[in-house]
DNA sequence: ATTTTTAATGTAATCGATTGCAGAACATTT
DNA sequence: AAATGTTCTGCAATCGATTACATTAAAAAT
């Protein structure tokens, strides 16, 4: 309740008597001022509850110390796992945080785009929208110099610094596996192929058919918005297709649980109907039944290598126009809803 | 690239050959300043790409617009959900949002307590971590005046205003319903009982067991850190009593996933064996097999409600000092999980 | 035409920290 | 003891907005 002004340099420095500047130094360590001095306002500022005003610090550094995250939507496990990943390094660097999301919309995206450009935000880490075709609200950042990483969905060939995994090797190796189990006829159940994510893992999908001495067939191919409404009617578009493919390749867990579960009402059998992977390894993945087969995407070190690329560029520790595409590592990993053959399944 | 000065009120002023407190008033649409000149100003603002100075701002007036959000874990469904309801109110009403987790230590809620006081947050939206005892970190800010809502994990018999669910009312409806499908023997599996949230919980497990005719008994009271792991060991704890329950009120979703996945794995049937209840409603209670019978626990109507109170504290619309307790509905959702009787499942 | 009232704008202090430059205090060398 | 070099501290301007108070201009009343 008492709202008595806050402590600041002027009390401390009027106290001991002497100059503000000497107690501002003092206080970021600053090895010009003798160490006794320093003592004597660590000590006081520790007694008199001295807080620093970083509103008057950032006006006149013209620093924020903020940082922006832009990201598509804050309701999976993926982004989830991306923000854990980025909170706790740029927590550690001393950075705060302002979050937001699309909601996978464009217009969104601008608006986002434009109030972190008014918050003055010192660096960019961001994932692009489901239909985002147009990159002029990322301008403003580049031109004032404010640094930005694009992460998971990003711009097809720009020249900024992205953090992504090798989609393409992803699909590829999906696809491959369901053909090494013996699948004939693959769907691939996928999103907006405008977004390099899914577009690298369909050009994967359909190169693995190829080199699999399989022909890619345009029906096989479904593209909805990656909700659970979607595997559930991608699951009922499958069941009425005749012959019925006999793998899938889903490019989300979620999306291929909510697909399986259909498929079991209707007495498909995964795998030995239908073999299906899916795509992050959230943790429903070894969960349901039988558990599912996907593509390791390990979220949170994403976040951190973006951050942690960010953060070190702002420090002057690196700079991130050297630096043009970071590819985090990813992989297969195998479990039972993608095993015709009877082997070893991890878990 | 080009690091020009940014646009200020003086080069607008200037600009214009008026004042810059004209200009001040202006942009804050003051009515005091004529329609003419506003016009003016607003159109060479936006002519000269002028953004507002956060940090004079907020030095002159002193207000941070920010509000601190400290939550017990960013991993959860449930701490996503709040998440997502938190920032959807915050961003809507200008503030930013600074977000901190204590990965459950009371050591690190400590310090993230002191750093959200430091950055001098407006308000702060809090829940507690497993092992907080002591709640002499919150009284900074209640000496400075700053607003504190409790969610969730919530300070028992505090008179802070808290938002939460009526914890023993869904444990005794947990309770009840496992009994009225035949269970005779009901184990509770939760977590730290110093913590509001499960010690309801709990107590609602009991005071059901009491009514339902059956007696408490302590070995079948199991408690963890509700991790995955804790719900193969606690599953594994289980096979081994004998006699074996019949029934498992379980206060997370993904430990029932997890315990239900073990105990199916050593042929122990659910519901037929073993019926159990979870809680949360994750959506992962509706894709495993058999679906899950859990709580419904609305994180994002929880995170709304505390943001959304704690605004209107700001704005001056409300005073939270007059609000103690605000309780969020929830309430049992009834899936395969625990219907030892066939009746209608809802899903 | 003069006074009064109202509307619009301006002056200047203020918020709290940072930092280039100047100067004082102290130690070292000759 | 004087000169030189080091180390430490202080002065004062600055960052960009806000706002109490003063002033001017315009409109209304006399």
């Amino acid at each position: 309740m008492s709202k008595e002004r806050d402590v600041t340099i002027y009390d401390l420095a009027s106290e001991l008597n002497i100059s503000v500047a000497t107690v501002s130094r003092a206080l970021k360590d600053d090895p010009v001022v003798s160490k006794k001095t320093k003592k004597r306002i660590f000590e006081l500022a520790e007694r008199m509850g001295y807080r620093t005003n970083h509103f008057a610090r950032n006006l006149r550094t013209q620093e924020t110390n903020t940082i922006g995250l832009m990201i598509h939507e804050l309701n999976s496990n993926f982004s989830n796992a991306v923000l854990l990943g980025v909170e706790k390094i740029t927590a550690e660097a001393g950075y705060d945080l302002i979050i937001t999301h699309s909601s996978e919309s464009y217009e969104k995206e601008v608006a986002n785009a434009r109030n972190l450009f008014n918050k003055r935000v010192d660096g960019l880490i961001a994932s692009l929208s489901f239909d985002t075709r147009n990159y002029d609200h990322f301008k403003l950042f580049a031109d004032k110099g404010v640094p930005v990483i694009f992460f998971d969905r990003v711009e097809k060939d720009g020249e900024n610094t992205v953090v992504i995994i090798d989609n393409y090797k992803c699909g590829y190796e999906a696809t491959a596996h369901l053909i090494e189990q013996g699948c004939k006829r693959i769907a691939h159940i996928t999103s907006n192929l405008n977004r390099n994510v899914y577009s690298e893992r369909c050009r994967g999908y359909k190169d693995a058919l190829f080199d699999g001495g399989l022909s890619f067939e345009e029906s096989l191919l479904i593209i909805n918005d990656l909700s659970e409404e979607a595997g559930i009617s991608s699951a009922k578009r499958v069941l009425e297709m005749n012959p019925m493919p006999d793998g899938a390749f889903i490019t989300n867990d979620f999306v291929a649980a909510a697909f399986i579960k259909i498929l079991k009402e209707h007495q498909v059998a995964v795998p030995a109907d239908i073999a299906v992977v899916g795509f992050n390894n959230d943790a429903i993945a070894h969960l349901i039944e039988p558990s599912l087969t996907t593509i390791n995407y390990p979220g949170v070190e994403m976040g951190e290598v973006a951050a942690r690329t960010l953060v070190n560029h702002l420090k002057g520790v690196s700079n991130i126009h050297q630096i043009n595409t970071m590819i985090i590592n990813s992989g297969l990993v195998i479990r039972e809803s993608s095993l015709k053959k009877k082997s070893n399944a991890k878990r």
